[in-house]
DNA sequence: TATTGTTATACTCTATAACTATA
DNA sequence: TATAGTTATAGAGTATAACAATA
């Protein structure tokens, strides 16, 4: 690699790592205001099927005490519903309801809006380019998951 | 716009989603653990130049109080300084230290090593969509600042 | 009087420690 | 005994309300 290139590299990482900080606030900004970030977080893990509260609390890093909280509204809420084991009496199953799903739905919805109405403008060759640039960050992202 | 089109664009926008909430977190992880987010979002802002506790309560969406604390800490720490306004006395500005200085620069050092890693050994070609798709980007932040 | 910033106090979120129920 | 989850309690971080100092 020349030492060109090089200075281009840098630049460029800079760049990336400034806009995808902000542009992820910015989406941030449009979630659902009634629900937490812990919420949500929970949520959108569960939505990929039931869990346990133990997997769930691994999941998110956080401890069970504060997974026990974090599901207890969201079971107040009525977003999601717990359910007994049926083989192990200590463990209990977290489950989207429809309305948790609803309210995933809604927000991600909003989020796409978002960057509808922002993408929607542009020419057929930034679009292109922006294709290309997600598959890139896709492949980056899925090596060290 | 076609059908065709509208179909890929939200196809588009769901993944550029994922993407940017996923790899903002995951540079949000490189981040100076001894530092709050709070902290280090407030030490970003200081850093574009000095500012008063109060513009820096707005520009951070936190109340003055809380900003109060925030800069106390930075302060305890050494990575800024109060200095009372010469023509106002009841207005204190905020500015980085040397240390403070420093500091931010060693997260973004790390933050920035991170991503040039991934993106070492890409083809040009990912390079150059990459750098095409960063330049909308930023042009779409811009248009709502 | 209005404004800038601080102090007092309460609320939310998370953690550790101690406990209950089941394996 | 060991494990899953809950309850009790404490420590961050932020908010509102009341206050002090200055304009």
């Amino acid at each position: 690699m020349t030492d060109i290139q090089h200075d281009i590299d840098i630049e460029l990482v800079a760049r990336l790592r400034l806009a995808v900080g902000r542009l992820a606030r910015r989406l941030r900004q449009q979630a659902e205001a009634d629900l937490t970030p812990s919420g949500l977080s929970a949520l959108a893990v569960i939505e990929r099927g039931p869990l346990t509260l133990g997997e769930l609390a691994a999941k998110e890093r956080v401890r069970p005490p504060s997974m026990t909280r974090i599901v207890a509204k969201l079971e107040e809420s009525g977003l999601v519903n717990r359910s007994p084991d049926e083989k192990d009496g200590r463990v209990f199953r977290v489950a989207l309801t429809t309305e948790g799903r609803q309210a995933i739905q809604k927000i991600r919805t909003r989020k796409n809006a978002y960057l509808s109405k922002k993408l929607r403008s542009l020419p057929s060759d930034e679009i292109d380019a922006l294709e290309k640039a997600v598959g890139t960050l896709e492949r980056i992202l899925e090596a060290d998951a």
